[in-house]
DNA sequence: GTTGGCACTCTAGTAACGAGAGTGCTAACA
DNA sequence: TGTTAGCACTCTCGTTACTAGAGTGCCAAC
């Protein structure tokens, strides 16, 4: 991942720091290139509207502003906002009363696992006015806790798998004529004896030996492909890294300036639907800890050219991992969308946190 | 639902109705204004465009077509579109192939409940060029199949509700100190026992005698609180109509010249996360069998006002239920939409009946 | 190193204009 | 009576020309 593309020139000083955060600052708020006049009277300068375009002309050669056309003011380059990120901006923290409201939302979810993660793409939204995007928390490796055989009509079944963490799979299944509900309730006594606890690897083998038992008895046949169903049921678990992506707030995005055109926006929710491209990320982002911050054309589709996105991991690096974040235009208010994602993850973590103490 | 608006004037000609199907299959394949020019050359018009003008304006003080400007050709009314499907066209159902490819896709989730409206959606975006859409089949009145308490953690449970026809509910639940596993598999053991193929209502009651019960015995608390935590989840289940609305292929939509300009476009998006809206929705298709088409300012809500919705209903009336349907522009090709639509209910008809039988 | 001054450049908005498309009307025609 | 050719009229769209305004870049003076 490119950061930090600055290699020319030596360090910027003080003044030009603050010139470059100004004009970041001013161009976030204003969605218009900034000029110097502008400058000069908005933020109490010492100095001329000449010696600003003077440090302007500078940090354009620095790559970290651009201009749109001669007589346009300065537009921030993606390697401008880079060094605005990582130079410029302490971190934000959310005020406490937003806290307490996020706080309470969750605390409303506290016990529907399968809500946590669209409680923060919408929380995210909503406190960035971006996007929020937020993945389940992924398990490492499927074990299976339980087994549950329950009919439906006739000659169906529903065949439950509940996994580690309680996380549930199902399928349909089709009974042969004849099947008795104690046969079932057999079958499950057996799965639930000998496969329990067990990972797909383990399952597999298990089954392996399974089918060389002899074969004189009426569940045999019931077990052997529940189990069959069951393993391919946590191969399809274990296979897909991402499992969901949950957005909220897209409308938001849709609402920026730079989406006026829909050509743009068409690229970057087609790109959300690229599987392979947020497995790549899930991956990234939840191998090291912290945010991490991708600024448009940091990102790698070229539809995602024009968003950044703030993301950080949530869970047990060990156990059960995904990630919550913003997505937005890269003129987005990093800063604030730092602390938010940051403090969201933290949240998320406290509630993984107590499935796992 | 406004339908049918025409009632001035008298019938249309023979001549005046294929003229006017003229226009709109031109409009719908052109998406540009259509002349009277245009008509007489492609279509093979055995008459004169000065004709085929004087109907075009009989056509238009008819509300059927109207005129962006003077000098335009003729566009089609909401009412000309609604004209159009109720009179114009019929039948036209998917090529074999199609219906083949389908049923194929179908084969390969036919054990995957969760999956059905997910690839009920897909299949209508691919098929139609449009948006698909689709809810699950929500069950009239659920009903407990069956209670899990798996332990998580230390002092942490997942309570698992299975209902009729294999959905499930859960929820997390804190242990008192203490509580072994035996404790929960007599709890379960209890909560099956009493309330098991119990609808909300009937676990109400039940709760209300069991509350009443002497409370002398080590699991008594646990399983109230379980079937309280039941109880809501349940309550929860029967409230929510639409459960869940699941859509595909919204890029087809955005690629529409008529939502270039990004602004008609947030409003379709926000409608489609109008809970309420779908909620209405789902009653109306739900209630009267067969295809449903709202075109443009048909729809409730304005910003849905350029946009069509084919829909139909799926499932078992008295059991459960669900909708399909395709959204896209109102220059939407209607019947082959009407085709797909109505072929795709038909399969998730057939999937939702082995449930049953 | 900073500043005021000034010429220069580019955009956005407006007006004028012509080409082109399409209509609506009318008078002639079958 | 319905149909048609002809023609004037209207409106859009693209082009061109122009202006006001914003902002730059440079230079000479401080």
């Amino acid at each position: 991942m490119t950061r930090g593309i600055r290699r020319s020139a030596g360090p910027l000083d003080q003044r030009a720091q603050s010139i470059l955060r100004a004009v970041i600052e001013e161009y976030i708020a204003s969605a218009a290139p900034v000029g110097s006049q502008a400058l000069v009277e908005r933020y109490q300068l010492q100095v001329s509207s000449a010696t600003v375009r003077a440090i302007l002309a500078e940090l354009e050669a620095e790559g970290l502003l651009s201009h749109p056309h001669t007589s346009a003011g300065r537009v921030p380059t993606d390697a401008g906002y880079r060094f605005y990120v990582e130079s410029l901006t302490g971190d934000v923290p959310l005020s406490p009363v937003e806290q307490l409201m996020i706080r309470h939302q969750f605390g409303q979810v506290e016990f529907a696992t399968d809500q946590w993660f669209r409680l923060a793409a919408t929380t995210l939204a909503s406190a960035t006015h971006s996007a929020g995007i937020a993945t389940p928390a992924k398990p490492r490796a499927a074990r299976i806790r339980r087994f549950e055989l329950i009919p439906i009509g006739d000659r169906m079944a529903s065949l439950i798998v509940v996994l580690n963490e309680g996380t549930l799979k199902q399928a349909l299944f089709t009974l042969d004529v004849g099947t008795r509900e104690q046969d079932l309730d057999e079958a499950v006594r057996r799965l639930n004896a000998s496969c329990a606890g067990r990972s797909a690897a383990d399952v597999a083998e298990h089954l392996r030996w399974f089918a060389q038992a002899p074969a004189d008895d009426a569940t045999f046949e019931l077990v052997r492909r529940a189990g069959d169903r069951a393993l391919r049921l946590l191969r399809e678990f274990d296979a897909a890294t991402v499992e969901q992506l949950f957005s909220d707030g897209l409308l938001n995005v849709m609402a920026a300036p730079e989406f006026a055109s829909s050509e743009k926006l068409r690229g970057v929710f087609g790109a959300l639907e690229n599987r392979t491209y947020f497995a790549e990320l899930f991956d990234a982002v939840t191998t090291d800890g912290g945010v991490r911050v991708y600024i448009g054309s940091e990102n790698r589709p070229d539809e995602m050219a024009d968003v950044s996105l703030v993301l950080a991991p949530y869970g047990r690096p060990g156990a059960a991992v995904g990630f919550v974040g913003v997505l937005g235009p890269t003129r987005l208010r990093y800063p604030q969308a730092i602390g938010t994602v940051r403090f969201v993850s933290g949240i998320m973590n406290d509630l993984v946190d107590h499935l796992y103490t």
